[in-house]
DNA sequence: TACGATGCCTAAACCGGTTTAGTTCGCGAG
DNA sequence: CTCGCGAACTAAACCGGTTTAGGCATCGTA
């Protein structure tokens, strides 16, 4: 009556061959006749045998999972939907193939450092994903030491031995851009995010390119840390200049937000006297007032595409990147026509009160769930 | 010269001793000599030698992890503080451990019982956290069955042989509605999240229970799935109504702000006409417009406490709960005194700019990270 | 003196698979 | 008839730890 779980030897004597032999009819290896494969299958069918994960670990020297690392503060990833798109994402492509995913959220790059040595000396993972790339990002060497095969969210700015999955965002800043120039805004400021990180460098050079091409060489760039706060901070630098920006680029949806409320605060309307675009295509960029314009890219086929191109490159070791679509622009309400009147001061705090037409949930275009890597 | 990682049976051989003997001296066992222990060790040390995790987890029959299932639109999750940060606790009790974190993010429920049978047939996990619980939860009886030991966030509404793991929200509750019955407010609507959910139905019957006390009988209440497109709907049911409240009470921040953002669009002004409570103390609450007084609990503490309980009952089988200090209400802008005029019906859409004293940067009270389970 | 108890240690089994080195057999070619 | 060869299969090693059974001194005690 001891229901212990059958094991392979179990299969083997009540099929009467040896283990060997039930181990190679299971992984549909050649060597075994189709009549004693088919007998050996149904017997373990018949005996509910499942393989063992661990043993299978041990003897193959594979982990069967994949592993991320976030360096973040809590609070801020809190607000960042990337993440979570992106696990969903991974999670779509593992599952099926019997995988998971180990997440590991530090608040720290030594800790970060720590972690990937600790991944390493256990063999936790069989690879793992790199997102926030930086400028000669010390991991990428460091998993080379270390061996662990990975996956680039984005182009690195080393050279790197990793296969990248690539996501245009830079597309999505350029029609930003256009888009603000159409509206007749000339004075037009890019709140982005941490230049240590490629993504927000590049960003800022985005947006720095496109306003030159359209003839504005010198447009305002602040920069900080990607967080809330540094974007309330920075819209309320912005608005206090003798000549504030008619619109404000933020690098991702929460700073996009937060400076939507510095606007309210100051009561400076949005669009009416400035226009306000995010970045990420978050959802909650549909429920604030006014609706957020915003750059919507497709985090969770961004996930499945890099954990695919992980997958691949394990087994082969070959690595060739991926170009997924790139991040396309969503026009909600908080762009509008710039002032064709004088500079737009910010007006007696008696403005009127903001109004437009109700907001409608029928999103535009992409349905958003993005995030900015 | 061939840097083969060293086994066990190095160590052995080269202490001169057996390989069951080095087994017990580095796991610190008795019957070993204090200068054989002590040679071992060094010789371990000398070889650099670093235990196999795999093949423990083999003999051991131990995983090494634990398990976070978690069941959510990926949109949804995004915007949801209370995750990450409790991710961020669990990791900080894991680490020192040299236990890693498994996460699953799913759509639905039925991916969610095919990833716990997937945990147990594979023994991935040795145990796992139970989020979102809801009535007679079917996970409850499922990791019974399975044989999964597991941590409740929150006490279960059905007999559970988990321990449970409680951070007090009702008590959140009780503080904002005497806030603002305080205030002067006596209609006030609860838009909660969703009755399948305890903390959901804890919420809401919380609210019913503070607002009865206070003499106010039939306080209106919303039932949402915690979404802010659900939240944004609630808004527009009860700002339509003859006779709108003039506070409402939202389950969790994301609702909160989409609120915030209908009464912007409906020229409502906030806090003048309409009080306006989150819950979470999510970092984005203090940077929207007005600033959102909300319930704060500390979800990293949680995530640590958990751990730390989950990890206790798997060594001893023993399960007792664990409780943690309540939620905390964080006074900020989006509240104040109820119009002592007439029902305030929505004013002409051309009402006052809102404005207000600068928010001021430095949180009241509790440092904001948290979640509602 | 003899006995059992104790401390230190070894050999071997065990966890549950995979993989390699043979072995046996049947068959076609020389 | 014999040799070579490939297909089917077995036995055993292997992955790298843990754990059990037992051996051998040494010790205190009756």
């Amino acid at each position: 009556m001891t229901a212990r779980k059958p094991t392979i030897a179990d299969v083997a004597r009540s099929a009467g061959v040896s283990k060997g032999l039930v181990s190679f009819a299971l992984n549909d290896r050649p060597g075994v006749s189709p009549e004693t494969r088919s007998r050996i299958l149904s017997v373990a069918e018949d005996l509910g045998w499942q393989p063992s994960l661990r043993a299978r670990a041990l003897s193959t020297r594979t982990a069967y999972a994949l592993g991320l690392v976030i360096a973040r503060e809590p609070d801020v990833i809190g607000v960042d939907p990337f993440f979570s798109a992106v696990i969903a994402g991974i999670e779509r492509v593992l599952a099926p193939e019997g995988r998971v995913l180990v997440l590991s959220v530090v608040a720290d790059p030594s800790e970060e450092i720590a972690t990937y040595r600790n991944f390493a000396r256990d063999s936790r993972v069989d690879g793992v994903f790199l997102t926030d790339l930086r400028y000669d990002d010390p991991r990428i060497p460091l998993l080379g030491e270390l061996g662990i095969p990975a996956v680039t969210f984005g182009r690195p700015g080393c050279p790197s031995p990793f296969p990248a999955v690539v996501l245009d965002d830079t597309e999505g800043i350029e029609s930003v851009v256009r888009h603000l120039i159409d509206l007749g805004h000339r004075r037009i400021a890019h709140v982005g995010g941490s230049a240590q990180l490629l993504h927000g460098a590049r960003r800022r050079d985005a947006f720095l390119a496109a306003t030159r091409a359209a003839g504005i060489p010198d447009a305002q760039v602040l920069e900080t840390d990607f967080s809330a706060a540094a974007g309330a901070a920075a819209a309320r630098v912005l608005l206090s200049q003798p000549e504030p920006p008619t619109a404000i680029l933020f690098a991702n949806d929460p700073m996009a937000i937060a400076g939507l409320s510095v606007a309210h605060e100051r009561g400076v309307r949005v669009p009416e006297d400035l226009s306000i675009s995010g970045f990420d295509g978050s959802d909650m960029s549909r429920y604030v007032y006014p609706t957020l314009t915003t750059v919507s890219s497709d985090a969770v086929a961004w996930g499945s595409a890099a954990a695919q191109t992980l997958l691949e490159s394990i087994a082969s070791g070959a690595s060739s990147d991926v170009e997924l679509p790139a991040a396309r622009i969503v026009v909600r309400d908080s762009t509008s026509a710039a002032r064709s009147d004088v500079a737009p001061r910010p007006p007696h705090p008696t403005g009127d009160g903001p109004l437009s037409p109700t907001p409608d949930p029928r999103t535009p275009t992409t349905r958003a769930a993005g995030g900015h890597r």
